[in-house]
DNA sequence: GCCAACGTTGGC
DNA sequence: GCCAACGTTGGC
């Protein structure tokens, strides 16, 4: 089993709107950068866990868990020219992009802050406090999860 | 809203 | 395959 962060704005799907819906799968669809895109739909595999991080709003941190429960598949919005995503070369008998699913697990008694993370040395090679990082799907070490955990 | 850093595109 | 120009991310 494998740890990830995804990072999200909460405007757009915040670890609220998980458990608000503890029960549906929620399609983690949009990542439209090939080396997130690689780990997606390479590596992400049903049963990992994902820490939910809040990016670009007010309290920006890891705010939740959620845990994989459809691995990687086309992403539907790809195809869809309503969605903000949609990408014209794009074609159902080559997707060039992939979602996955993702259930609510728990959400963090307090969210843990980007400079909180910054601040600890076991960290520092987690690409999210790593300078210029934009990925925004990102695998976590085992001992990066237990070390994030054990702020909470 | 600014802007540094990075990714992508496309002409050559 | 290089690289300038452009677009996007995301913290501040």
């Amino acid at each position: 089993m494998n740890y990830w962060l995804f990072k999200t704005e909460p405007d757009e799907c915040s670890i609220d709107d998980f458990a608000n819906a503890p029960d549906t799968p929620i399609v983690w669809e949009g990542v439209r950068n090939y080396q997130a895109r690689n780990f997606l739909r390479d590596d992400v595999a049903v049963g990992d866990e994902v820490f939910i991080y809040h990016s670009s709003c007010k309290d920006i941190g890891i705010a939740g868990i959620a845990r994989v429960v459809r691995a990687a598949y086309p992403d539907p919005s790809q195809f869809n020219p309503c969605s903000i995503y949609f990408d014209p070369k794009s074609s159902p008998d080559n997707p060039r992009w992939v979602a996955v699913d993702l259930v609510y697990a728990s959400k963090l008694v307090q969210l843990i802050r980007l400079d909180k993370l910054k601040s600890l040395a076991n960290l520092t090679e987690l690409p999210l406090v790593r300078k210029g990082n934009r990925l925004s799907v990102m695998p976590v070490t085992c001992a990066q999860w237990q070390t994030i955990l054990a702020l909470c």
